[in-house]
DNA sequence: AAAATCAAACTGGTCTGACCAGTTAGCCGA
DNA sequence: TCGGCTAACTGGTCAGACCAGTTTGATTTT
């Protein structure tokens, strides 16, 4: 059972033992409700100290795919939103593409509806912050920049100005995710300022309450953006 | 300068330490790029080992406020978008709203829309497993039992016939929270059968692939049952 | 005087071993 | 058979040591 970690490229040791058991999570060695070995028998496993496995722990802990408790163990997870929300990001990060298009089917799903509520919900502190993300989305293009971070920090605004927390989760793990197939989109010529100016009317129908509208702007926006940016590499 | 950390109600450390760099953070007490004081320093100021530190220094690395580097110190960041959105989330949470209405509003968001696509989408196989869970319910319920396990399944299986595998797990989790609620309201009498019926309906919109009848069944279903189960215990 | 060098004295990263604090399970006595 | 208690787990914390990068400034060299 080799399993030992070597400090390879400098990298903390933690996040390799992070790495093996997200891995023995993710293909099912570890099923929900299991019970991670002890942090001394880990220690040994690995062949680290127990403070290197504690920090690994912690960090499983705080993406919600382990649950610890003390005096008892540590157990896996895997149903709890955040740990779902993990479970997405990592999937997509070991290169898992089928899934980008579900991905954005379930954005196209969800955030027209976010849309209409945050239209319903938002004070003027939100729609003050939604203004000022589209202001910098304006300054980066004008300098010749995608514009990406702005793009993605409206949406995650936007889903802050329903007041719903669980569901700021969601939208989290969906948005980040799909950074990366923005970015390819916004390459395109004229795509970012097409994209602010929707950004701007889902915006407007936000400041006037008008759910129904921004449900509308918002899936129009989507549905613009969508194909393009599940083209292959 | 009292800011030594107490042991209160048993939380773990390092989370008080999290909590008051976080505050220390958001009053802008350290701003951006602002380098934190050594671990030892930390360690002394807090009154606790330095162990302790370095995990609260973990837990705000992975919210993105702090980036550490080795051999120089940890650094706030509050530009990156992960600190964004921590700082939002953050922000958010002083107002600690009840998390078992939110879930319950995202699935009302979410199930009417999961509803529309199985319409679309649902396979014969799909369709066969619905009833098999309905007539499932129909004989616990004839035994005296609430079904809430086959009530559960079905909305379950219900995303299963979207083949939209990461909205599968999203709902999976949901419906996990949920469903101690819907056990407290499927006690009240009569409450099983009228779930079963908006059931049979959904699953008729299904049948038909009627995707909009199928959301508006989904939507009234989710209507009836969501004042009575949120109800404080 | 300016530049290159190098050696403390920082910084975080890790290990060890100790002890505290909950939990669990098995043993033993009533 | 049923409590109750202890012993052997579990994680939580601390202290001190040492390793590994970085920074800094004094020293040397040019």
């Amino acid at each position: 059972m080799g399993s030992s970690v070597e400090n390879l490229q400098g990298r903390r040791l933690h996040q390799n033992i992070v790495n093996q058991l997200q891995a023995r999570i993710r293909q099912g060695a570890l099923q929900h409700g299991a019970r991670l070995p002890s942090e001394r028998v880990l220690a040994e496993q690995f062949g680290v100290g127990r403070s290197s496995v504690r920090e690994a722990i912690r960090f499983l802990e705080l993406q919600g795919l382990v649950e610890t408790r003390h005096g008892s163990g540590s157990f896996v997870n895997t149903q709890s939103l955040d740990a779902v929300t993990a479970l997405m990001v990592l999937a997509q990060s070991r290169g898992a593409s089928d899934e980008l298009q579900d991905i954005f089917e379930m954005r196209h799903l969800l955030e027209p509806q976010i849309a209409g509520l945050a239209a319903q919900r938002a004070t003027p502190e939100d729609v003050g912050r939604l203004t000022a993300i589209l202001e910098e989305q304006h300054r980066q293009i004008l300098e010749g920049e995608t514009g990406v971070d702005a793009d993605t920090e409206f949406h995650f605004a936007l889903a802050a100005a329903t007041h719903n927390n669980p569901l700021l989760k969601v939208v989290n793990a969906v948005e980040d995710v799909l950074r990366r197939s923005r970015d390819r989109y916004l390459q395109q010529p004229g795509r970012p300022e097409r994209s602010m100016q929707s950004h701007h009317q889902i915006l407007e129908m936000v400041r006037n309450g008008d759910d129904a509208g921004a449900r509308r702007a918002m899936d129009h926006h989507l549905t613009a953006v969508e194909p393009a940016a599940v083209s292959d590499e």
